[in-house]
Formats: C-alpha cells, sequence, structure tokens
DNA sequence: CACTGGTCTGCAATCGATTGCAAACAAATT
DNA sequence: AATTTGTTTGCAATCGATTGCAGACCAGTG
C-alpha cells in the first residue's frame, strides 16, 4: 500500500537513516567519526544500527574513499610451508592495524608476469608485499598512483624496492665459519636454483669465508627432494672425494640429506656434519637435532608488514631492512672423523 | 586553457571513450560483451583502451554488479604448514575459473567470533570457505542474502554446512586395522585437542576396531611440541605399561614422537611401532619413513574449490563430499618386539 | 517510397557510502 | 536586540562501471 520500494535483503546507509529520523550523512558519521554527533542523535542511531543489523557496504566504501584496507602479499608458491610463519606475523600486524591481508599465489611461471599486474591496482590494494623474487614488474606507461610495493624475503634484482630480508650473506658466512671452525676443510654445499637472489646471496657468503678450503657443490632447489638426490649423489662419489661437511640452503634439503645418508649407514655428526638454513620446526623435533641458521620468520612478516603499513601512510622509510641471522648450535655438526 | 577537469592519475572508463570517441557504455561492452560492438568500434576502443593504460576499478564494478571475485578462505592459523598444500590446490581451481582466493586467519581465539562475521559480507566475498571448525557462526537477524559458505577439512558441529573431509573415521579405522593385523595389542593414541571435530571423529574410528585390545591415550593438538611431550610421558611409563604401538593424529606428533624416543635408544620400528595421520612430504624423507594415512591435500582443496563455486553459481551440490584416506605404508610399523 | 527488422550505440539511472558546504539553531558577547 | 561563535545536521555531488531502454542507422522487402 505504501512500500514503494521493497526493502531489498539487506539493510542500507539510508534504512538505518530512515528508521532513526536522521539522514544518511549523520549515519555515516557516528559509525566513522562519532565524536562529530550529538549524543541523542547518536544513541538513536545505534539502536537503529543494531535493530537493521546493518552491514556496511564494501565495495561502496572503497570507490568513495578510494583506498582498500587490503593489502595483497603476493607469493611464488601456497604450497610452500616455509611462508606460512612469515604470512601469520604479517597477518597479525596488519590485522592490528585494521587492514586485511590477502595472499595470492604467482602460481610460478603460468601467470608470474600478470600477477603483480592484476593486484597492483589501488583499486584492489593499498600495498602489497612481494615475497616472489622472479616476478616481472609491469613497464607502466600512465597513471603512477599505483599502490605501494615493498618486498620481503626475497627482492627483485634491478628494482631499487624497499624491504625487509634476512642478511642471507652473513647468514652464510656464519654456517661457513662454523663447519671451518669444526676443522672441516671440504664442505659440500647444496644450493638453491641459481637464479634465485637468495641462492646468489648466500653463495656470496660461502665464497667470503671459504679461502683455500675445498668446495663441492650439489644442485639444489630449496626442497626435500633435492635434498633426497644430493645425498644420492653424495654416496656416488668415491669416499676421498666426499665433503664430511655439508652446508644445505634449506633446513629441509639438510633433513632429506640427512635421511638419505642414514639410509646407507651413514651418520650424522658421526660420519658427516650437516648445516641447514631457516630453522624449521621439524629441525629441532628431529634426532639429532638439525644445526642450522635461524631465520625469524615471524618478525619478517611482522616488519614487512610495518614497513607497508608506513609506506601506505606515506612515511619515510628505510629502503631496506637487514634482519639477523643466528647460528643454532645443535647436534648434526663435530669435528671430522679420524 | 581548454582542460577543465585536469586528468586524475589514472585513466577512467570515460576518458578511454572520449579518446576512442565513443561513448563509456561502448567501452565497457568491448570490455565485457565484445560480440556486442561493431569490429571497426572495438578496434578504436581497443586502442584507446591500451594507449591509455586503461586498468578497471575494482571498487565500482563490484558496487554495481554486487559480486566481488574473491573467494575468502578463513584458516585457524596461517602458520600451520597443512593449509599449505590444501591452500595451494584451492587457489588453482579458483584462479582458473576467475576468482580470488583471499586467506584470512581467524587469529584463533582472539578473533574467532568475529572473524566470520568479518568476512561473511556479500560485499567482501562471493563465498566462504572455513577451514575452521571452531568458529561462531552469527546468528543473522536481518537480511539473509549473506555468500554461501562451506567447510573444508573441519566442519563446524550443529551446523549443517555443505563441505568436502576426509573419512576421518575411516581413516583411524585403516590405521588401526594396520596395527592389529602386525600382531599388536596394546595401542597408544596421540590425540588432538578433545574439542576438535577431527580428533572425535578419529577416536569413533578407533573405538570401532580397537575391539578388546589395550588403549592408552597421550593427550595432544596435532604439533610437533604434543608428540615430544607424548615421547616423554611414554617413556616415563613403566615398561609393562608402555605400548608397543603408537597412532598419532597428525604426522608431526609422529615425527616428535619417534625422535623422542630414538633419543632415549629407543628404536622404530624395533622396539616401538609408529602410524600418523595426513602424509606431510617430510614423513616420506625421514629414515625410517614414516607410516601414515594419507590425506590428499589438494584434492581436498581443489574439491573444496569446486563445491564453493557450485554453491556461487547456484547449482545444487551433494551436502558433504568424503574424500577417502589412503594408507601409506612405509617403514615405521613392524610386528611386536619378542 | 514506405515499412519492417536488425544491428549498434548513447542516455541516464543505478549500485551505497562519504564529505564539502551551508543552513539551522543555541549560546555567548556587546 | 543585534552580532558573533560554535555545534549539529542535511543537501547534494561524487567515486567509476554497468545496463535497460530507446533512438539512429542501414539494408531488405513489398
Amino acid at each position: 500500500m505504501d512500500k514503494r520500494a521493497p526493502p531489498p535483503g539487506r539493510a542500507r546507509l539510508s534504512d538505518v537513516a530512515r528508521l532513526a529520523g536522521v539522514s544518511a550523512s549523520t549515519v555515516s558519521r557516528v559509525l566513522s567519526n562519532p565524536a562529530m554527533v550529538a549524543e541523542p542523535t547518536r544513541e538513536a542511531v545505534i539502536a537503529a544500527v543494531s535493530a537493521t543489523g546493518y552491514r556496511m557496504n564494501h565495495a561502496a566504501r572503497n570507490l568513495r574513499k578510494q583506498r582498500t584496507g587490503t593489502v595483497v602479499a603476493l607469493v611464488p608458491n601456497l604450497g610452500n610451508p616455509f611462508f606460512a610463519k612469515i604470512l601469520d606475523g604479517m597477518g597479525r600486524e596488519l590485522a592490528r592495524a585494521g587492514y586485511d591481508l590477502l595472499v595470492a599465489d604467482t602460481l610460478e611461471g603460468e601467470g608470474r608476469d600478470t600477477a603483480l599486474q592484476r593486484f597492483m591496482d589501488p583499486s584492489r590494494a593499498d600495498g602489497i608485499i612481494l615475497l616472489d623474487g622472479l616476478v616481472t614488474m609491469p613497464g607502466d606507461p600512465i597513471g603512477c598512483d599505483l599502490p605501494p610495493v615493498i618486498t620481503a624475503c626475497e627482492w627483485v634484482e634491478g628494482l631499487a624496492l624497499p624491504g625487509v630480508m634476512l642478511d642471507n650473506q652473513e647468514g652464510a658466512r656464519i654456517a661457513m665459519r662454523h663447519l671451518l671452525q669444526l676443522g672441516h676443510t671440504h664442505i659440500g654445499v647444496i644450493g638453491g636454483p641459481p637464479a634465485n637472489v637468495l641462492h646468489q646471496a648466500r653463495m656470496r657468503g660461502v665464497r667470503d669465508v671459504a679461502g683455500a678450503s675445498r668446495l663441492t657443490m650439489f644442485p639444489g632447489d630449496f626442497t626435500l627432494q633435492a635434498g633426497q638426490d644430493a645425498a644420492r649423489m653424495w654416496l656416488d662419489l668415491p669416499v676421498a672425494d666426499r665433503p664430511r661437511a655439508i652446508f644445505a640452503f634449506s633446513d629441509e634439503m639438510a633433513c632429506a640429506f640427512m635421511a638419505g645418508l642414514l639410509r646407507a649407514g651413514i651418520h650424522t655428526p658421526r660420519d658427516v656434519s650437516i648445516i641447514g638454513f631457516d630453522d624449521i620446526e621439524m629441525g629441532s623435533h628431529l634426532t639429532p637435532a638439525l644445526t642450522t641458521i635461524r631465520q625469524p620468520k615471524r618478525d619478517i612478516g611482522r616488519q614487512a608488514a610495518q614497513l607497508i603499513l608506513d609506506r601506505i601512510a606515506g612515511r619515510d622509510i628505510m629502503p631496506v631492512t637487514l634482519v639477523q641471522p643466528r647460528l643454532m648450535l645443535r647436534e648434526t655438526t663435530a669435528a671430522p672423523p679420524e
């Protein structure tokens, strides 16, 4: 009889306003700047809000305010548990600031070139945290009001993006020094993909302190499988050529390598010393517990979150934050046999 | 002299239209329904699009179309690598359908009650995938046009939400049968949190086949630490009361338990048999390799994605999809000693 | 030549919240 | 009483893309 516009399933700002007997502007103000509204009005509005079960429409707010309230993290591979703790720290820090974390996979290769394209867009994210060092930066011809981008853990060679990362070179130095101090003179290194920036930085650290000691490289890619393959290669080596100390660029490779040798009756650290990189939780729960270089993952996540929040707020930031690695001395390293 | 409105940093639809000499509607149609536009016009528009570097504004489109193009996955803890592979499968499947996956953490406890509230909102997500069985469902008073919700892996007791999950009860039966067939008569079970639905389902399976055999429970919560604690408890038991077969409700607990015993000189499977649950990658790369119940994580993720896509499209779906577990027979189980 | 049918295109309304501006009113000052 | 100052509130424009409707145009037919 009178209901001109049948109420849509969901209450809008104007519905709340009508019920409270005020204008939509007032309701909006109560919700985002309560101090601006007189006490009695405010209460009426609040009552109307809960009576209608009103919930804000994010699309509308985003359109109007030209911001989204979300930060996008681009990871090379969601399936890699290494990122889990980092994202965890990131998410919590962002939540404290009222931002949501959207995690997206660059789907290694397939969409790598378009991933950044798709998300580097003010209508999708207020900021971007890159965890993939191999994305390609879109050459943007027009409209330079792109959301800020920072890197975490990895970084993009040739782009001067601010970022948070471990001092990988120093981490590698610490690992190598540890093995050398134990008396090892021939060290095997299980690396990452040659194109990976982490691999490159750590190799620099290795060379920094290797000096005259003998080095044997085993190809790797940070995965368990690579560690297992390296173990097979080691076993295939003539006994005299087998390095009695191994520095693996990831804990997963270190674990699988150790298991591979054990299967052949080679014990750690009795016969071979092993040191990993990352300090994944599993490492300390093995027997023997894995000696490794600690990478404070939650911290890195938190700091990356802080960094992007600063950039979003337009605050000046340090170009690069280096996080210090630490030697976790456990049970898999010892002096060489004999 | 003429530029009335100085161009905002970024090209809008109307800017493209002006350059192409057509209306905004036409540009919109070229972008979303090209067949509707005549060939020459289309080409002019496409040229203008790339000339301006135009990129759509998602907020505006979402507002108008009343959809977001994203699916939100709510996980209890982003730091838990168990979810990584599931999210990976999910993300890929959703990407194929043109949806983005937004992963958010319910931050166990703190925001658990508000997490679903915050995201169950048509202006934020077209669909929700719950991976946390302990969230509380908001009692929604008004406006029932909420986005569809499904569960994956876990489920919410008392809510008839559709979902994809492993047949946990059957998985537990398979594990128990395996141990019993080896001749074990006293079995230790390292469980999950009592309130967890997975724990409950698996306990049902354990009881289904335990029969008259003796059971000893060890409290747990799926973490490595819990496995280590269980090992200590086992070692504190009088020798006659020590179960010589252990069924752990997660591979992480199984691994840590095994390592804990080994540290005390107790070998697996010579002295104690161990079977885990999940089939995490690390398990198969240990020595001895962990016997376990396989949970096809990527598959579960993929199927959950399909399910939510079906629900979004309004297609009818099965209320519950049970995924079948499988015994991964490896090296940590054997007949009891003597 | 008028009329029908079809294909393209543009106009203008719409999605829902925010905010600059100014009106309305109350209190304080001269 | 008139003016100033300050507080609340509403009006109306705005963010940018989409789409129902109708007008414009062209070819084909009677």
